[in-house]
DNA sequence: GCCAATTGTGAACGTATAATCACAATAGCG
DNA sequence: CGCTATTGTGATTATACGTTCACAATTGGC
């Protein structure tokens, strides 16, 4: 009962990904339904034996964009217990995701994802506002942890560490991947640190190169 | 004879600030000329009276952008002789264009702005790139005068400003205008200036506030 | 005040796209 | 195998948009 429209569910998934693929190539507003069908392989009209409308298939990417963030969270607190490690995990997999040209943030945090139908700004939001929960959450933990100053606010902290991914996104498709965001966010994640975190270890130098896998308390 | 087509400079301008204001609140991609014509009570055909087609009106536009965020910059370095407080100013200066609806970031920062046309991709980030420098150098002068610790990369330290001001931005668009981008900015500002400002005064309070006007050597 | 250039208008065209529908292919099941 | 429900197709419609064009209104200089 749970499998018996599997290839329904199947061609629905093919079909979102196709379109989760498209939009963060060009935005919200440049997918058209020809395209993703083309990708798949059907004909346009063939989309609507599986989803409703625009809206819909709309409606799975965003719901495709929000599983793959939180599972990113999910993932990177798995990864280690140390909240610090688990924000820079964080980070990292989004880089990562940009440069693979699967760039989430293109479709939740681009600008042009809200304009228009309300419904659907609202479902951003909540996605983002989850998201940022997540991320606000380990960062409360690593201030009880004492690992991160306590004056900082974990929201604004949260917003930061996504100033961090969503200005190197826009660079590097504006470049078409020659912007070197990898090597910007390991930069800016030490700026990161430098603002928020307990303790300075060096203070003259701030070479933190390899400072992961060390606390497991 | 600079003068004689004025009325003709005059459509121009109001057309490409109508165009302007209509990407700042739909994206680039949302941009019709058949809106822009209304805003200022033309027919659409009209703005080919004033503009070869779409693509001429848009370079206008990005021509817009760069010289508000040139002149932010300008304005910015003109009200103090402070390095910081001209980096602070610069955002401010955002925040106040976000809050106004006038969001240039929108524009140029947003994510869509480039898809598609690949010497409107250029363009922008020639701007972004300009506009980058421009922050960037502020920063350097602010290194020389040991106001920013020298082992901080400028032009990470100013994508980094970037991030403060783009998901602001986009969140305040989310929200309807409710998520307070000005408080916001206040708080990562400070954030800002413990990633890289010398010198810590109170380390254990960030109450920073009000310490504008009072450097002048 | 008249003429010519400029600017504005409404109709029209081509194209892209979302959506519908009747019909064909296919798959699951007895 | 044969039936039925599901899935895919091509034609079609409606709409929005960029663009063009012939013509009207307006404006500026003589």
């Amino acid at each position: 009962m749970a499998e018996e429209k599997l290839d329904t569910k199947i061609r629905r998934e093919q079909l979102a990904e196709a379109a989760m693929s498209l939009v963060a190539s060009q935005g919200l507003r440049g997918l058209s339904l020809a395209a993703v069908a083309q990708r798949v392989g059907l004909v346009p009209s063939a989309i609507y034996r599986h989803f409703k409308n625009k809206e819909e298939l709309l409606r799975a990417v965003i719901d495709r964009v929000e599983q793959r963030l939180l599972a990113n969270v999910a993932l990177a607190r798995k990864e280690t217990e140390d909240p610090l490690e688990q924000l820079q995990g964080i980070l990292m997999r989004h880089i990562r995701f940009i440069r693979e040209g699967r760039a989430v943030p293109r479709i939740i945090f681009a600008e042009d994802a809200h304009a228009g139908n309300l419904e659907r700004r609202q479902r951003v939001l909540k996605v983002v506002g989850l998201y940022m929960g997540a991320v606000g959450d380990i960062i409360r933990q690593a201030q009880s942890e004492g690992r991160i100053r306590s004056e900082c606010d974990p929201p604004t902290l949260a917003m930061l560490l996504l100033g961090i991914i969503v200005p190197a996104g826009i660079l590097w498709h504006l470049t078409d991947g020659r912007f070197d965001v990898t090597r910007h966010a390991q930069r800016a994640w030490q700026l990161f640190l430098a603002a928020c975190a307990v303790e300075k270890p060096t203070r003259s130098h701030a070479n933190a190169h390899s400072r992961r896998r060390r606390r497991k308390p």
